[in-house]
RNA sequence: GUGGCCGUAGCUCAGUUAGGCAGAGCACCUGGUUGUGGUCCAGGAUGUCGCGGGUUCAAAUCCCGUCGGCCACCCCA
């Protein structure tokens, strides 16, 4: 009988013990950050009727869209993100939820686009998003979650950049270039990338434009200097068309309710060159980059989009929120050194020393577990020396050691695997003795 | 999807230029130390050289295909 070869598809992933640590932390704590603001949990399946996702993303999103015929024969798609399934699911469930319905959601989403680092064809996301209020105050709160969210996991360097389509749709009005908004806001978002000039070729390549619009144009996406700068030269670029003003008034309102929720000014910054690709956005958008690993791209994104649920539903449903790049912000904290190593380990290690007592270790191990301690028992009564060197590769935090002797005596040894420092402690008060000693190391 | 670079031990990689015994460091295992890890010393095990085919007396090395990874474009988390 041949083999056959373990392997994986491109662009979908094993995870070992402590990347997969490491990403249960991060759903844990942003799930606890969501929380916090008043979000609750829902799932939605992975498979849709196609019709339910297609053209939600613009061209792309269909093309790398997973899609198959089903044993019944129904066309159907595997999700590409989070926030069209949740459209779908708003506009069906809107009546029993009520609004402003605030929700996140976590789980695997599927493109089928060439790989690269940071880069899969299975991710996870985990979305958090505020349905049916066009109020600002939800704008504002969505970058206060993403920012304490970023603050929690333990990020010093972030910056969240924002922007509003209004504006550039402000802009695009005064030019007479509304009919290529899709060209001109893709070119815009490559700024950071290639640059103005790279922008403005791209330009008048793509949209054909003139050189006067252009430069209006490359005015507001090259716009620098503080939040309060950027904003006091804004009118005059974007001009006063309606759609200008109102850009204008929302991005004044977000930043000032960002400020009276206690943001560092310089974890956010007003950001005219944000675009994004996704055809839904309306109003707010935004993205967050880490100062330490800026080539990793955008770690978590969104904004509002007032015009998604009207595909499924006559009810208006405006929606904000975003999404967090699970996988990538993962291999960000690799490289960065942030995932801990021995995430995975019981705190406590006992060795099984004397085998006739197995009974007895088992029944120590679950009272120690009781008094709410992690514990691993060894499973085999091996030389000593190899039980500690496993406890110490494996990244525990304490060792118990009880042979004979301390049977006899109803003892153990309690190691401090940092320190190696070794202490005699009643097995009558192992449980408190043991968490004191963790709570001492930190 | 298009173009380029890459794939050798668990990990990081050398060896490919110019075909000629499959290597190093780290990790791992055993012993020194039959009741104590990290250091040290001695010894040991470890390979479909990604996979399939071709050229050749001989292929990790050259050729073709394929799978996978990375980079750019594209798009995006």
């Amino acid at each position: 009988m041949s083999i056959i070869p373990p392997r994986t598809l491109k662009g979908f992933r094993d995870y070992l013990p402590q990347t997969m640590a490491a990403r249960e932390q991060v759903i844990e704590t942003a799930r606890s950050v969501c929380r916090n603001f008043g979000f609750a949990p829902i799932d939605t399946p992975v498979l849709e009727y196609s019709e339910i996702l297609l053209g939600k993303g613009g061209e792309e999103s269909d093309r790398q869209m997973y899609r198959f015929e089903d044993h019944g024969g129904r066309d159907v798609a595997m999700r590409f993100d989070l926030t069209v399934p949740l459209a779908r699911f708003a506009a069906q469930h809107v009546r029993r939820l009520g609004t402003p319905f605030k929700r996140y959601h976590v789980g695997p989403v599927w493109r089928g686009e060439n790989t690269q680092r940071g880069r899969y064809r299975e991710f996870v996301q985990f979305d958090f998003d505020t349905i049916g209020t066009e109020s600002l105050l939800a704008d504002v709160e969505t970058l206060v979650v993403v920012h304490d969210l970023f603050a929690a996991l333990g990020f010093e360097g972030f910056t969240i950049h924002f922007n509003n389509r209004s504006l550039l749709n402000g802009l695009l009005d005064k030019l007479g270039l509304e009919d290529q908004a899709a060209v001109v806001l893709r070119a815009l978002d490559k700024m950071p990338k290639i640059g103005p000039h790279g922008v403005s070729e791209e330009l008048r390549r793509a949209a054909g434009t003139s050189d006067q619009q252009v430069n209006s144009i490359l005015a507001l996406a090259g716009l620098t200097g503080t939040n309060d700068e950027v904003v006091a030269a804004l009118p005059a670029i974007v001009g006063s068309s309606p759609r200008a003003q109102t850009g204008l008034a929302a991005v004044e309102e977000v930043l000032a309710g960002v400020r009276a929720s206690g943001i560092p000014e310089e974890r956010i910054r007003v950001d005219v060159s944000i675009a994004r690709g996704l055809a839904y956005y309306t109003g707010t958008v935004y993205e967050t980059f880490l100062a330490d690993l800026p080539g990793i791209g955008s770690v978590c994104s969104g904004g509002r989009y007032d015009d998604l649920a009207s595909l499924y539903t006559k009810q208006r449903l405006p929606g904000i929120g975003g999404s967090l790049g699970v996988d990538r912000l993962i291999a960000a904290m690799e490289e960065l050194g942030m995932v801990d190593e021995s995430a995975a380990a019981a705190d406590v290690f006992v060795a099984l020393f004397v085998p006739e007592r197995v009974g007895d270790y088992l029944g120590l191990a679950a009272e120690l577990r009781a008094a709410g301690l992690s514990v691993e028992l060894y499973p085999e009564a091996r030389k000593l020396g190899a039980q500690m060197k496993y406890a110490d590769r494996r990244g525990h935090r304490l060792a118990v050691i009880i042979g004979e002797d301390e049977w006899d005596s109803q003892t153990a040894q309690v190691k401090m695997l940092a320190t190696g420092r070794s202490t005699e402690v009643p097995l009558s008060q192992l449980g408190r003795r043991c968490s004191d000693m963790l709570e001492e190391a930190g």
